[in-house]
DNA sequence: TATATTTGTCTATTGTTCTATACAACTAAA
DNA sequence: TTTAGTTGTATAGAACAATAGACAAATATA
């Protein structure tokens, strides 16, 4: 919410931990300034009384949110905010990854955790303008900002034309150096598919998330200038850590 | 994931009880064709292998599928899905909530849940021009497609220039139409911001969603043929009913 | 230094979730 | 009719979540 005051409330027997609802409400509340504003946080007795639990109960939605670094609690003197700022990732007909962050961060790195050349699924092989079963290039790559990780993407390009992708990207991490490689100066974002859902196993670990914890996806395709598609992605941005921003200008 | 023929995980500890994490992927493999394609599900002893849990804990999930309407169990025969669509509600300039889905349902509604008249606040004067401390109608709606809530707004409108607005969508239920009153035959959707978070306990009952569920927040400025912001808007949809379509043609 | 405030740890009890096993009830097909 | 395959029900124990009360340890302040 926009004005939102906090407004705690838990619901019982749901299938969720009260403890994990609670986190969840006060990681928002935090957000948007809503709790903590200060950089304090109300002692977790008086917390405990304004959701209506046990103080363990809370201090467990203390310790979840301290293990995700967004709080630090002090013996004998309290708890405070640590958290960061999300950034804004920019959704545009010239989406980039390092550029769109330029201004929010310092550091910006993207890792190669795995390559392999497959024969391209049903959807890969549409999206790509391809035969069904030609093969395809696999990246599985990581990103991070500031020494936090904010995505993970899989992305898959035309075997035949991007021979020696991986080998390129590994090297410079960078998909536009990588495409110019291919003397392809320039490329642009032909559409985005957003959705939102829990992370699963995989991508909690790379992307260092707790349980429970959301991405937002999104699914695009890259095309060159005359139009033809050269990329097909996949990316989970931590939700916690980005938000998307589409600018629609006419 | 894009291949998925369902990649099934589940974490333990997580404060997410394990039914609920399946039934959420289920729901969302169903929506994606991933699971059910054929309309019926394989059996609980196969499912709950695949999740790598106990048959129990797998019928705990269909059963809230089945509650939530998704699924239909018959004994003897066996489970079989009743509804299967996710929407795609588009993101362009020309963003409107019913003609993007009107390929997609057969029955769209829009509800005024409230309405109000407010000094904007520090974020809703910006985003509309308008001196902080003007007045501004809020409007309060939910929408709903195939008799299933798909989403819930919250508007700012500048109150000197729309005064009566409430009234008019509360005949209408179409921002659209309520426009056109105030002579405003086109408008055009400036930008739009999306992230994702966990529900709160007013969207949860609004939207009829389960505990821990995740919303996709989209906020998003119109502005009319002049440029002039009309509208500001933060709209909540279920993110296991909808996905976002942007599309950044040049 | 004493006192109040705050977070950290411990033990115990109760309710919910998950597992395990067995069997009943219903359906479809041999 | 028999058999195999499926969903539905029952019971019991193990693991986890939530409550409760008491006290220790650290910090800030009078």
């Amino acid at each position: 919410m926009i004005e939102a005051g906090l407004k705690p409330s838990v619901t019982r027997k749901s299938g969720v931990a009260l403890w994990r609802q609670i986190a969840d409400q006060m990681r928002q509340a935090i957000g948007s300034g809503a709790l903590g504003a200060d950089g304090r946080l109300p002692p977790e007795f008086t917390l405990s009384q304004r959701f209506g639990v046990n103080r363990h109960t809370l201090r467990s939605a203390i310790a979840a949110l301290v293990q995700e670094g967004v709080l630090r609690a002090e013996q004998g003197r309290g708890t405070f905010v640590e958290s960061r700022k999300r950034l804004s990732y920019p959704i545009s007909a010239r989406t980039r990854f390092s550029t769109g962050l330029r201004d929010q961060t310092r550091d910006r790195r993207s890792v190669l955790l795995a390559d392999a050349v497959e024969p391209a699924g049903e959807r890969v092989a549409e999206a790509l303008g391809l035969a069904a079963g030609s093969n395809v290039i696999r990246l599985e790559t990581l990103s991070e900002a500031d020494g936090r990780p904010v995505s993970r993407a899989t992305s898959w390009f035309d075997a035949k034309r991007f021979a020696g992708f991986a080998r390129h990207y590994a090297k410079t991490g960078s998909i536009t150096a990588s495409f110019q490689k291919f003397g392809i100066d320039d490329y642009f974002r032909h559409s985005t598919l957003v959705s939102a859902r829990h992370a699963d196993a995989a991508d909690l670990t790379d992307l260092k998330l707790s349980p429970g914890a959301i991405v937002l996806v999104a699914i695009a395709v890259n095309v060159d200038p005359k139009g033809k598609p050269i990329q097909f992605a996949e990316t989970r941005f931590a939700a916690d850590r980005v938000e998307l921003t589409v600018s629609t200008e006419a």
